[in-house]
DNA sequence: CTAATACCGAGCAAAATAATAGGAATTAAT
DNA sequence: ATTAATTCCTATTATTTTGCTCGGTATTAG
């Protein structure tokens, strides 16, 4: 029941997009760099955010990413399920909602909580814009000590 | 982000013993055939199960599991951590809260984000307790046709 | 005694995850 | 036009986790 690093490199990914949405287009080498993540890796993970339509490629020298709309209107589910699939606890939470799959049995009595915790999980991710994780973000930059720099996260995994 | 068959496998478990709970002492021999789970692996997940206190093992012939205490007393979280583990998404959502970690790199900001799921799926979890779900249970069972039986479950995977 | 059961731990195959690698296509800058 | 920087695409490999099997020991009702 743990995310794995595909949405926890690939939201900060897209945070170090947003926070540099001043310049041009970031190229996944700074963006890799800044995070302390492989290039190559990060490379599989944009592609999913831009089949997803949250990122835009530019492609040739000087090119790079960019958010395809403001950071207001992408929400942290619109990301998390771009880079992990759907956010339900089961697959069968919502599919197969009105057939005779489980209830015949008698073995899915379960699929009420399921139907709960995906609920409530969906609720929670998108409840958070991208626009106020990046403002937090500049804020506790500004707050830091002058003297930090990118530094490979000991947290998270 | 989805809970592995120890979490669906094992509640399924607990439903069973609760409405079977008028026996003595239900045998795993019994669950898994109702069930339609591997015993050796059912094992394993009541093993955990018994650790965390939801469930008695009585040992020798005509032995078998009990829960511990009463239905109501105990909440789908409960069960579900007993078997995955903490629910959190990422490991730091509760940990390092007050050292340096991730604060100094700006990398988590998302911490905000994990902890805001992680508090949803356990409020969700602990909402729900074994009652209800073993009320629902024999309610589906008496309102279904008569000749339904254990039935290797194809959904829920 | 014996059969039924819980209890314990080692091992293993398959799947998923995380990462690496190499190259082709595109484009700004010179 | 050439070059260097970059996205884009796909294959391969290593590592970890999952789901499960197996063999044995301990305990106890009948």
């Amino acid at each position: 029941m743990k995310l794995s690093t595909k949405g926890r490199y690939g939201l900060q990914a897209v945070i170090d997009l947003a926070v540099h949405a001043d310049e041009d287009a970031v190229a996944l080498s700074q963006i890799a760099e800044r995070q302390g993540i492989s290039m190559n890796y990060l490379e599989q993970l944009i592609a999913k955010l831009k089949r997803a339509g949250i990122v835009n490629g530019i492609r040739g020298a000087q090119g790079g990413y960019m958010l395809s709309r403001p950071a207001d209107e992408i929400s942290v589910g619109d990301i998390l399920r771009a880079l992990e699939g759907d956010l339900n606890p089961v697959d069968c939470a919502e599919v197969n909602e009105g057939e005779g799959c489980c209830r015949i049995s008698g073995s899915c009595v379960t699929k009420y909580v399921w139907k709960r915790i995906s609920d409530s999980i969906n609720d929670a991710v998108d409840g958070v814009k991208l626009s106020e994780l990046v403002a937090e973000s500049k804020r506790i930059q500004n707050g830091a000590s002058a003297t930090e720099t990118k530094e490979k996260h000991t947290c998270g995994k």
